[in-house]
DNA sequence: CATCGATGTTGAG
DNA sequence: TCAACCTCGATGG
């Protein structure tokens, strides 16, 4: 479920409270015990997020490759500070705290206390909330988790993921490899020249190769069906017959995306809007985007009715209207 | 309470 | 192309 603006987060999530700490590494459901004893007891030295998946290096050289899939989710305990968590108070998040059942480890109300240190309990997917408390910490495993990470003071718990496995430098640089450029990982000019070149060769329909991590990393069905709205183009049009253009402007918007995702946690992507309808998309989930998730209801620019298709078994939505094929003359 | 579907990927056929 | 993976919120009876 998470795109890549939430790995990332994921990842500076145990780059603050993680990295530099000796780290437990166990598995209460079974099925990565014996991974985790390669990694059990090490400094955690390293977090890093490429696209979807994320990466954490441990003293003895190995590594913690994580994707956490359709389902995978994290949920963090103890000393976990605000920090992270502030970005996303205006939205999902806020609607949690509204429930009234939020309280940090000083027993306070969330909501009133800006600049507290701690919360009980984060789950982090593609989603943000915070979870009720517990009484003694370590909390007690909730549900089939497949690895806890504990240190002293932080425990993270992860469950559902597609891929959680103990690798060799190596086999990283080989799964970075086969991933295609990050907008926050890459040198700017490269990763946007990888993805240009690499789309303007192919004749895959845009749509498709939006949604290839070999060709962009981090993209999911939210962003593609956004990109593709924002940019006003047709998901049909094959790579190779797009102006150059249109690629680069593409590239772009989705750093930008990203950036304002990693910044807020919320996949914002109507932010051109002004500040009322800016406001009413922060506040209501189903009213946050141009045209995912909204088959048949009126496009919001043009009001012809929004089309679903399935599309590699994906769903993919857009404007049958303001979505068309690029001017090839212009400039 | 049962069922469905999801912001993903892999691998079998 | 499609099921499997494995979890959980949303939906309906």
């Amino acid at each position: 479920m998470p795109e890549g603006h939430s790995v990332h987060r994921i990842a500076r999530q145990f780059a603050l409270h993680f990295v530099g700490k000796k780290v437990a590494v166990s598995s209460p459901q079974g099925r990565f015990a014996g991974d985790a004893s390669k990694i059990d007891g090490r400094l955690m030295t390293e977090a890093k997020a490429v696209g979807k998946q994320m990466f954490l290096e441990f003293d003895n050289g190995l590594w913690l490759r994580v994707h956490l899939g359709i389902y995978g989710a994290w949920d963090f305990a103890g000393d976990i500070t605000a920090d992270a968590t502030t970005a996303s108070a205006g939205g999902r998040m806020g609607q949690t705290n509204m429930k009234g059942t939020i309280l940090d480890s000083r027993g306070e109300d969330s909501l009133h206390s800006i600049g507290a240190p701690r919360v009980t309990r984060l789950r982090m997917s593609e989603q943000e909330k915070i979870e009720p408390g517990y009484d003694t910490f370590p909390p007690d495993p909730i549900g089939a988790v497949r690895v806890r990470l504990l240190s002293e003071d932080t425990v993270a718990d992860l469950r559902g993921p597609t891929a959680c496995e103990v690798i060799t430098p190596a086999e990283v640089q080989a799964a970075i490899d086969k991933l295609g450029p990050d907008p926050l990982i890459d040198p700017p000019k490269r990763g946007e020249e990888r993805f240009v070149a690499a789309v303007l060769k192919k004749s895959t329909p845009i749509g498709l190769l939006l949604m290839d991590q070999s060709i962009v990393s981090g993209i999911g069905n939210v962003y593609r069906a956004e990109l593709l709205f924002r940019a006003r183009l047709d998901p049909h049009i094959p790579g190779k017959r797009l102006p150059e253009a249109t690629v680069r402007a593409l590239w772009k918007d989705w750093k930008k995306l990203l950036t304002i995702g990693v910044q807020t946690g919320q996949m914002l992507t109507m932010d051109g809007l002004g500040k009322k309808q800016y406001e009413a998309a922060l506040a209501n989930r189903d009213d946050r985007h141009w045209v995912y998730h909204r088959t048949g209801l009126p496009c919001r620019v043009c009001g012809t009715p929004i089309v679903m298709e399935m599309a590699a078994g994906r769903k993919l939505y857009y404007c049958p209207f303001d979505q068309t094929a690029p001017d090839q003359t212009a400039p």
